[in-house]
DNA sequence: CTGTTAGCGCCTTCAC
DNA sequence: GTGAAGGCGCTAACAG
């Protein structure tokens, strides 16, 4: 399968080889000042004819830091999550950072990561993507003794990076007021009970903002709530459809919800927009290709952002408590006044 | 933005509230035997009341193992990687192992990655998940001295979990076969240079050894590469409709492609599958939302499958030098006997 | 600039 | 069943 390691070279054998001692080494190698440009090279030269490498492990026992930060993501398979983790990624690569990834899946595995903490002495600091979180949990979180930063999610008191929630869902409800439509549904997702996912409260706060600035009186029929998937956006929409007075236009949590919801109405025999129009919010690759209208949110600068406020953090620098990232509507063909 | 830390609890601090040395401390925490039950019981208490857990790092240093492993994908957003991470993940975690997420982009990124191996030292064995390898590459990899498990990627000589990816391409155009088509064309993804990409080349083998059963003469024209994306799926589709005689049916490497595909085809106001009859591979879960025949792989068991290996492989328990996961034939609407 | 001396926090013989 | 000693591989003062 693979060939047996003869004992791992170690800095001493470099040292040995270089005829001098692995403090040398060790300076030569982590790039500390002090030593040589004659020496540093000829240990570099060693090192690399023996393909050594400092040991992270035993190098972090010793500096007390373990260059290593937890991503920690919520159940949904959703493309959000693999974006923002793909694009926090090379920053903390070029950091030298390594991503430990954490999936923490329905409310009972929820519970257990925050009683075992299993990122504990593992990693020098945690991103949050998004995790919907009860007070307890974040309390628990804090006894790990490291930075938490949360992308796609805004929680007082710790650096954020977030899209302002109420202000998107604005964006696409004004839309559709702008049209002409008046009766708007929404389709949230769900929230485990007791934790607060910033983006669905959000989100819906602007619905109803947007509603009552323009005079429009609040239904709760038209407000649907769903698993953060395609067939939630799917189910959603047909309950929405078997109101007596079904919506003429919806605005869904994100653009997977939404795709969903197309589906439910294209089976129904409706017609986008002409019978109901959909918008969503991400701009998910999809998005385009059905046509949705939505409002995007820089996904990728989300999580460079997260990462590089990592990156500062553990570097001492001093960080902005939150980085509000711009949104804005793409019109597209699943939106036109109501029939 | 946190605490600070009081000097983090270690294992000597648990020794002296329990009046043992750490030795016992350590037999009972990590599990062993040798230690009576009484004294393990009070030890556990007091650990846990001090939220005390054993250094992963100085525990590995002493005991020669890091209980992390790395997973590598490639530079793809796709749907498929997400889901492939995301089903190892509980597998390595159940077993008491961490996930170190790498992600090579691009052909410059993945020989700095083999150059540098960022990964060595830090982890007990490796997964790739169908990440395009050259032989040097693969030679180096081998350096690490740790096991190595492929994921979607069949390569001798190393644990592989995988389609049998001719077997899938044939399930796909035998369909179109079957319903009568004779022109069909085939959507590649690019391989670059020198990389062999086992998905992309077995699913094009597989192409060929339709037609040929079938009597059909290859026609080179009627094969294209392209990025693996939507838009690399649109801009392929765009290409074989140039052709003076475009195919009347199309064999996509995805279904992400396929649907960009469809897209191109739609916008070129050609009816699916009336004119133009479409197949992918996956069952991408915007498969079904578009109506697409494609030949199902089971991705979430190919992860678990491939957790389970590495999970073996640590423990020292034989494991089949590949495992051949099946695919099936999923049809739906987007194919039909050409016009 | 370089070497020496102590640990970092834990595991592992080896005695008792 | 338990403790003492030594070491895992490296870094961090402190000398010189």
């Amino acid at each position: 399968m693979h060939m047996e390691t003869p004992d791992a070279v170690n800095m001493a054998d470099v040292a040995r080889l270089a005829g001098v001692s692995s403090s040398t080494v060790s300076r030569a190698l982590s790039g500390s000042r002090g030593v040589s440009e004659a020496t540093r090279r000829r240990i570099e030269l060693i090192a690399q004819e023996l393909s050594y490498v400092i040991s992270p492990d035993a190098s972090g026992l010793a500096s007390r830091a373990t260059r290593r930060v937890a991503i920690v993501v919520p159940e949904t398979e959703s493309w959000f999550y693999y974006a923002v983790l793909c694009s926090i990624e090379p920053v903390l690569r070029a950091a030298g950072l390594d991503l430990l990834f954490y999936r923490v899946t329905g409310t009972a595995d929820r519970n257990e990561f925050f009683a075992q903490l299993p990122a504990r002495r593992k990693v020098d600091a945690v991103v949050l993507v998004a995790v919907p979180l009860s007070p307890a949990q974040l309390e628990r979180l804090d006894t790990m003794g490291v930075p938490i930063v949360m992308a796609g999610n805004r929680i007082d008191g710790y650096p954020c990076v977030c899209v302002d929630e109420p202000v998107a869902a604005r964006q696409a409800v004004n839309h559709l007021l702008r049209v002409g439509h008046t009766r708007i549904g929404m389709i949230r997702t769900v929230d485990p009970e007791g934790e607060s996912r910033q983006p669905d409260a959000g989100r819906e706060a602007g619905y109803q903002q947007a509603l009552a600035s323009a005079g429009i009186p609040f239904d709760a029929d038209l407000e649907v709530q769903v698993d953060f998937s395609l067939d939630g956006g799917a189910l959603a929409m047909d309950q929405l459809l078997s109101l007596d007075r079904p919506p003429t236009a919806v605005f869904a949590f994100s653009d997977e919800i939404a795709i969903g919801a197309m589906r439910s109405l294209r089976r129904a025999g409706l017609r986008i927009p002409a019978d109901v129009s959909v918008v969503g919010v991400d701009d998910h690759p999809m998005a385009e290709l059905n046509d949705l209208t939505t409002v995007r949110q820089p996904v990728h600068m989300l999580g460079a952002k997260a990462g590089q406020i990592v990156v500062d953090i553990l570097k001492g620098k001093p960080v902005p408590p939150v980085s509000v990232l711009p949104t804005h509507l793409v019109v597209r063909g699943s939106t036109a006044p109501p029939h």
